[in-house]
DNA sequence: TCTGGGGTCCTAGGACCC
DNA sequence: TCTGGGGTCCTAGGACCC
């Protein structure tokens, strides 16, 4: 049976977001309605457009693009910080309104929703009706808009989805590939990004519709398995369901930083490891996990990034012993070259309840490490992610967008003696 | 002092073994 | 003075997404 399937894209999320706030605050001025855009800190070296508003787009600016770079193509853009608490806040809202008008649906980022509607035209209407309804509730009830895609999978659907902005409803279904998909350019198909398209361009390629055409073989000989879910994708075949999951395990986590200024020196980056296994080690407790292999890597003055994974000798959630194997994995890897951003992963994540000691353990010095953490998570919990740290890692620079997953606001600084 | 941060997946090439 | 080959596992780096 054929599927109907909606993709829910929030127009310039982050943008609309803060827009909305402010004018609820009194701020007089619709920021979606002059050239504006969300930009990051450019005193710590973080200033990139993270959301432009459409009169922004207009005058060239782009996401990811550095702040001096777009105040030169529009010297007016208006830039406002990021808010991320309220923008978590602004997503859980728009999910809830599918959640009650869809029993299946899957959360694919903050501000974009697949929705499985098949068989719902007795209860909705038919499909452009049901989704143009969900336009307007949206937007009526949180004040900002969103382009919903209609197609009967979720490649067609998101596709369908960009083709009007914002506030709009579009289709692609199957019998309108080819009139509707087909003349893109084919870097604005899904999953084709910056090296695919130039790739693609060199063999002639410039539209989704000669990449349809092109031999499937040809392209699985040049890209592999990529080169072949891309045809599918030209030719509007993709089976994957909308996995109505709530949230999927993951399968890593990871945190990373840019140096306020390049660093070189392995006092000043010690410390920085150490805030950042503190973080993270916090947040892998949270979820249950431990983790079986670590990631240290960095970031040089010249943007070549180097990487370094290791196993462990038994899967660990103790921020000590974290701490210590990333702190040897940075020694073996590090040369002494200037660092511009450095980051730390944990990966080959297990659950907890699964994690056995090994023979080589004393169980009263584990018994001490696992008591420590939870003694400092229990502050963290009450007084937020970063409130508690490791007493070197308080030279190092904070990591603002923790607060992310902080429901408390508030900040105490506590100096933590391990 | 131009280019964030958090994910997932794939692949080429090296190590190692038989 | 020629130097197998096949299989598996591991991992660094790079692709993509938001």
């Amino acid at each position: 049976m054929a599927r109907t399937v909606f993709h829910v894209d929030v127009n310039s999320a982050f943008l609309s977001w803060s827009a909305v706030q402010m004018l609820r605050n009194g701020y007089d001025t619709d920021l979606r309605l002059i050239p504006s855009a969300i930009g990051g800190d450019e005193e710590k070296r973080k200033g990139i457009v993270l959301a432009k508003s459409i009169p922004a787009k207009k005058y060239g600016v782009i996401t990811g693009e550095p702040l001096w770079q777009a105040r030169k193509k529009c010297p007016e853009l208006v830039i406002v910080p990021a808010n991320y608490g309220l923008y978590s806040r602004m997503s859980s809202l728009f999910t809830e309104i599918i959640d009650h008008e869809f029993p299946v649906w899957q959360k694919y980022s903050v501000d974009e929703c697949f929705i499985d509607c098949t068989g719902m035209e007795g209860i909705r209407g038919d499909p452009i009706q049901s989704a143009e309804a969900l336009r307007s509730e949206i937007k009526e009830r949180l004040g900002f808009t969103v382009s919903i895609g209609v197609s009967s999978c979720k490649v067609l659907a998101k596709m369908a989805g960009e083709l009007k902005k914002p506030d709009a409803v579009s289709s692609i279904f199957p019998y309108e590939v080819e009139k509707k998909l087909w003349p893109l350019p084919v870097d604005e198909l899904f999953m084709v990004g910056r090296s695919t398209a130039r790739a693609l361009n060199l063999m002639g390629i410039s539209q989704i519709g000669d990449l349809a055409k092109t031999d499937p073989e040809i392209m699985k000989k040049r890209f592999g398995k990529h080169g072949l879910s891309i045809w599918l994708y030209a030719n509007g075949i993709d089976q994957e369901p909308v996995v109505s999951t709530m949230r999927e395990e993951p399968k890593s986590c990871s945190q990373s930083v840019t140096l306020p200024h390049d660093m070189s020196c392995e006092k000043d980056i010690i410390p920085v490891i150490s805030r950042l296994c503190a973080a993270l080690a916090y947040r892998l407790r949270r979820l249950g996990k431990c983790c079986c292999e670590v990631t240290v890597f960095f970031k040089d003055d010249k943007f070549v990034t180097v990487s370094r994974q290791q196993r462990l000798f038994r899967p660990t959630d103790i921020s000590g012993e974290l701490f210590e194997k990333t702190r040897s994995l940075f020694r073996l890897i590090y040369d002494g070259r200037p660092i511009r951003a450095l980051g730390i992963g944990f990966s080959a994540l297990t659950p907890k309840e699964g994690c056995a000691f090994t023979l080589f353990d004393d169980p009263a010095n584990l018994g001490r490490k696992f008591a420590i953490d939870a003694a400092a998570d229990s502050v963290r919990s009450r007084f937020g992610g970063e409130s508690l740290l490791p007493a070197s890692a308080l030279i190092s620079p904070t990591f603002e967008h923790l607060k992310r997953f902080e429901p408390n606001e508030g900040h105490i600084r506590t100096v933590c003696p391990f």
